[in-house]
DNA sequence: CACAACGGTGAATCAGGAG
DNA sequence: TCTCCTGATTCACCGTTGT
């Protein structure tokens, strides 16, 4: 793992290191457009208890008689923007951002986020397994905290491990709740007199899920409230670089520890399923150049309905109508498109089968 | 049922009526202090594009009613404001509203509300069983909505029908993400040439649990945004008076017709169904996510013949393969089909155990 | 009559590259 | 920036038709 500077366009990047101070002016201090992933696990409460800062860095005293919700909110907002905005400006043209809150805090962070610019991808629901019951029965169990996944702008084209997630899923689609346990066990960091280290450790299950989806191996992961690190210890394990901000000595240190003591898996494991998107491009017409089709074939449509001839250029031409295995699929089905690959089967030893057969064929001998 | 106008303090309610106008210029009209709870499902803001597809060419119905249609946030964002404020206006002191919305709007919805004074109690999550998949494979699943459930100001009492619910929820307490299928089937209203009414009608178990939860016999439910009347209906089912707003005069007719059809359920029966629940379906990947085994470990066959390496995503890299559990269990013993539960055991402490033990784990968590 | 096969559909910010 | 073309992509459930 590297933990010197890292060269990004020409600039540098502090690499799998904990910076300390204000998240707001680490970030202002890093170069523009150089970061992948922000996971960020801003602070959730309104009261403030002297945690939060004005724009202008005076303090705001929220122990305070006069305390009022009206002014505790835009304190909020403010505090929202700015690091928002700070986050946006390093964050590279097609990076993302992921958001967890609760009900006190999400609906302002997703606004100013909204406002800011960036792009809701999704919004996910951490189903909890086990959260702590409501005692006094007056609500329900609270049993859910919200992210928000969103990218830099509404053109960026965020990474997105699809058919890792999938995996993950045992082979369906990837919903947008997911149920993962708390953090507890072994997996809580206490401290010496056994008291919890810090009051709200995510587990490294939900980090896990949201690197694996949405970043690759060597991409930069930067958390402005790192507290004990867990975003640090998933992105060494899964081969991320991560920088962590935290302004709490206590808690660098706890999350020193815990990375240094954190080993990074074989590479080989972290490759991840990837979607036939990654594959190279195999022109139609490069089967009948190497002859696994040859011009005047008939193909059959899959589904029996139509046949059309090969010609010698690649296209085809079926009933009052030619043009590529797409557009003449198209025409046949009256279908706005069509993938002429699967569409289409070719005929040997009285079986037919797909055309897609020949074209993995042509992918298996560039792969190897 | 009351139909006529209904005296409460001195002010008379135009009582499981549904009113035509615009809802802002409705409640303005309605006396203060007057009304139990709110309902509202506020247009969402969708921001949709161009067409959707299915891979099967089949064209997404999409919502592009001219309802839905907002030229900005702050447009979003002032509408927002101003039906917010003249609902608090007319609930009850210990009222309470429920507002649902999807990532598009339901931060922005939140914010303003907790800016004019409204108190969360909860979000609530409704995680749908039966979503629509996304076909491009570019996002999550967008498998649930949130619902925002509010008092009037942070001194209200609301009604909190503790034990009711927890009866619904097999004798523990409810939870803040509420699992119930969107409505189709019979539910849906369609019109004489079998399209849907109303592209978003809400389905009536969710109705079901809110009104049970949070109104008792005889309260007033008032609906802004009323569509085909499905708060209507529910309450007329379970006893409560309703009032209904609603601009379109199509959807008017529906609601009209639905409520009238709809019967009260005897006193005795206000009690209710619980649906039966199926052992959970854990996905071999979250083993990996939790921590249970890592990328890198060996599983073996407990047959003793074959092993694999787990990877990041949860799939196994076996000899010349790799896939799902199930699929290199199928592939290593040349069989049609494996159950990678029962196939593959992990070794701990010298001993090799099925991995099918750590899915009896996270079920007995899930449970509890 | 039972069961299988098939078709339809739901609040969706749903592609990417070459020319 | 815009147009055109290739070709990748779906889950759970309901209702109807067919065996």
């Amino acid at each position: 793992m590297t933990n010197s500077k890292h060269t990004n366009g020409g600039v540098s990047l502090p690499l799998n290191q904990i910076l300390s101070g204000d998240c707001i002016e680490v970030m202002d201090a890093l170069p523009e457009n150089s970061v992948d992933l922000i996971f960020a696990d801003p602070p959730y409460n309104l009261q403030l208890k002297g945690e939060l800062h004005r724009p202008d860095n005076s303090k705001v005293d929220a122990v305070d008689d006069h305390w009022d919700q009206f002014d505790s909110f835009k304190v909020y907002d403010d505090f929202s923007r700015d690091w928002l905005r700070a986050a946006r400006r390093i964050l590279k043209p097609n990076g993302a951002i992921w958001v967890i809150g609760s009900y006190h805090n999400i609906f302002r962070v997703g606004a100013c986020l909204q406002d800011a610019g960036y792009w809701i991808m999704n919004d996910v629901i951490w189903r909890k397994s086990n959260p702590m019951p409501n005692f006094r029965g007056m609500r329900l169990t609270n049993a859910h905290e919200t992210m928000i996944w969103a990218t830099k702008d509404e053109k960026s084209k965020p990474t997105f491990n699809y058919e890792a997630l999938k995996a993950l899923n045992d082979g369906v689609q990837m919903r947008s709740d997911w149920v993962l346990p708390i953090c507890n066990g072994h997996e809580r960091l206490k401290d010496a007199e056994g008291n919890k280290a810090h009051p709200t450790q995510k587990p490294e299950s939900l980090l896990h899920r949201v690197l694996v989806g949405s970043t690759n191996v060597g991409d930069v992961v930067l958390d402005p409230f790192f507290g004990t690190g867990t975003t640090g210890a998933v992105a060494k394990k899964l081969g991320r670089n991560f920088i962590g901000i935290e302004r709490e000595e206590a808690y660098r240190e706890v999350a020193a520890r815990r990375i240094k003591d954190t080993r990074k898996f074989d590479n080989e494991s972290l490759q991840v399923s990837t979607s036939k998107r990654a594959a190279p491009r195999v022109p139609f017409g490069q089967l009948v150049e190497r002859g696994m089709l040859n011009p005047g074939e008939k193909l059959y449509a899959l589904n029996g309905r139509h046949t059309a001839k090969v010609r010698a250029d690649g296209t085809l031409i079926g009933n009052d109508c030619k043009g590529s295995i797409h557009q003449v699929g198209a025409a046949l089905e009256g279908a706005p498109s069509c993938n002429g690959w699967t569409y289409w089967g070719f005929r040997k030893e009285g079986k037919t089968m797909p055309i897609d057969l020949l074209r993995e064929q042509i992918r298996a001998e560039m792969g190897a």
